[in-house]
DNA sequence: ACATTATGCAAGTATCTACTTGCATGTCAA
DNA sequence: TTGACATGCAAGTAGATACTTGCATAATGT
């Protein structure tokens, strides 16, 4: 989950699916290519979505001949929880 | 900064900081040894202390011939500032 | 049926990253 | 000073990783 990211693509993937939740790989393929700027081919984020799947971060539900993807942040929670953030300003 | 927390011997450092604050590299050396079982080198934990510092996760400060090294866990609130964490239970 | 659309799989490549190796720097104690 | 201790730097190597390429599967529309 670490692992999963320390992709800034899948990164700006996490940022796309909580900017509108449900998306299909084309719709994301889209708006990254929009957004981001950064031209990822459709393959290169369909392995990007498998990792963060794997990792828990995203989930998929397949209807017909589309896949929409949801974002799930709750694993984050483990990270918080190992080092708790003290509550001092920043420098 | 998430580059970081990618590996896993890198958490552990961060671990062990929480655990006592203030270690010295060879104390780091000698208790990831003990606990984690996985004898890393001097210099690979070295590398990975300053991968932590630049990420901001690490202070250090040098006192004569010793530098001791203290957790910084305030990065980690761009995390959950960036993907709040929802308040449902866990599946 | 046929073409199109949306996704999946798998091998190959180029880059990145963690680790090692060897030497250098700086500090303290006898 | 001499020697031991604690750390730093830098080049080289093995393995991991992101991306591509090419084809395969499956569902929808006409």
């Amino acid at each position: 989950m670490f692992q999963a990211l320390a992709d800034p693509t899948r990164r700006a993937i996490l940022d796309e699916l909580q900017d509108r939740s449900g998306q299909t790989l084309f719709e994301l393929c889209a708006r990254l290519a929009m957004k981001h700027g950064t031209g990822s081919s459709r393959q290169a984020i369909s392995q990007h979505l498998g990792v963060l799947e794997e990792a828990g971060l995203v989930h998929s539900r397949r209807e017909g001949r589309y896949k929409f993807h949801d974002l799930d942040t709750s694993p984050l929670r483990d990270i918080v929880e190992r080092w708790p953030v003290t509550d001092e300003e920043r420098p």
